[in-house]
DNA sequence: AACAGGAGCAACCGCACCACA
DNA sequence: ATGTGGTGCGGTTGCTCCTGT
């Protein structure tokens, strides 16, 4: 190969592109097309090189184009295809018309990887991260608090920086026991499964607890004082309980837009009989409250045979689990959620 | 008002891939 | 089969604007 890169010739501008260029490319490509962007900026009277022009005019100049603040659905969208796809800038702009990959590469670099970091996310693998980095900043909080103590705060301040940090300790306690718990469990199922055929009968739940208490979680518990053997419990309910549900389907029409709908899987627990000789499973869906995605009992039940062709994601049974545990409080993180529904008609799209 | 540091974003760079001669 | 041109893609840079001191 050894081919010379097209902008390397001299004289050409690099650099911020004036209103006088843009002009002139627009209206040179609305006349005649593109072509060969090589010999674009001659034609077009441009001292660009040909791919200045095709970035600018991909990423810019295009007439169907979206500017502006990405929608609380498109951040939805890029933070789940991420999860599936990576750095596919271009995959993922796929999906979201109107948008470049380079916008959404900012966007994420910007935006939505210090949010998931400030989640406690590990933003590539979108995994909660149990390292020291991630509980770092509580510890710092609580490094923090006993200063603040320390210089003599009043009983009243100190109730409520405590309380404050509390809640986000549950918080991300919460969350990250969850999603630890239920992918143990998840890979406890998968051996389970095997267990017949195999002899590797030395992970138990128990170890999943174990193991569980063993995490910086626990100290975060600890801490923040949160009822930890609450969360125990739920570790061990959706231990025991959970196999069927990993293998539930959601039919395609009953997608549902991520913000609308929230899920229960004490719901499914509780009915995955089903209502009639022919219906397998069942999966409730409710209206979301905005921040707080509580159960609601009046949601009608959606029917999920179980020929539908597209599984759950195992990440769908967190969303279930904060649910499930709404009674003392909590919020499901945003890219759980957007998971939950999200993933099986985009990956069923991209197959 | 001036400055520093950070955030956001447009643009660039270099590599990879594909089509074609 | 190989070389070359064209294009696309992801990572990075650097400029501009904003905010805090």
């Amino acid at each position: 190969m050894g081919r010379s890169p097209c902008c390397d010739e001299s004289g050409l501008k690099k650099g911020p592109w004036t209103p006088e260029e843009d002009q002139k490319l627009v209206e040179h490509i609305q006349q005649h097309g593109h072509g060969s962007w090589r010999a674009l900026p001659k034609l077009a009277g441009l001292n660009r090189c040909g791919k200045s022009c095709r970035l600018r005019w991909t990423n810019y100049l295009r007439p169907d184009i979206k500017r502006g603040k990405f929608s609380q659905e498109e951040e939805q969208t890029i933070l789940h295809l991420h999860s599936i796809l990576g750095n596919k800038w271009s995959a993922i702009a796929t999906h979201l018309p109107g948008r470049t990959d380079n916008e959404i590469k900012n966007f994420w670099n910007t935006h939505l990887k210090k949010k998931l970091i400030q989640m406690g996310f590990d933003p590539m693998t979108h995994q909660p991260r149990t390292d020291l980095v991630s509980t770092l900043p509580y510890l710092l909080a609580l490094a923090n608090m006993t200063e603040l103590m320390d210089h003599h705060q009043s009983w009243d301040e100190q109730q409520t920086a405590m309380s404050s940090l509390q809640a986000e300790a549950v918080h991300l306690a919460k969350l990250q026991c969850l999603h630890y718990l239920l992918q143990s469990s998840n890979s406890s199922l998968n051996i389970n499964n095997n267990i017949n055929n195999t002899n590797n009968s030395s992970y138990d739940q128990n170890a999943i607890i174990t193991n569980m208490e063993q995490e910086p979680l626990s100290l975060l518990n600890t801490i923040s004082n949160v009822k930890q053997n609450t969360i125990i419990d739920h570790a061990a309910t959706f231990s025991s309980s959970q196999p069927l549900h990993h293998q539930s389907m959601i039919p395609h029409d009953h997608f549902l837009d991520p913000q609308q709908v929230s899920f229960s899987s004490q719901s499914c627990l509780n009915n995955e009989q089903g209502q009639n000789g022919t219906i397998t499973n069942y999966a409730m869906l409710s209206q979301r409250n905005q921040d707080y995605p509580t159960v609601d009992h009046e949601t009608s039940w959606i029917n999920v045979p179980s020929s539908a062709p597209l599984s759950i994601p195992t990440n769908a049974i967190t969303g279930d689990a904060s649910s499930c545990t709404s009674s003392y409080g909590g919020t499901p993180s945003a890219p759980y959620w957007s998971e939950l529904f999200f993933e099986d008609p985009i990956m069923h799209d991209l197959s």
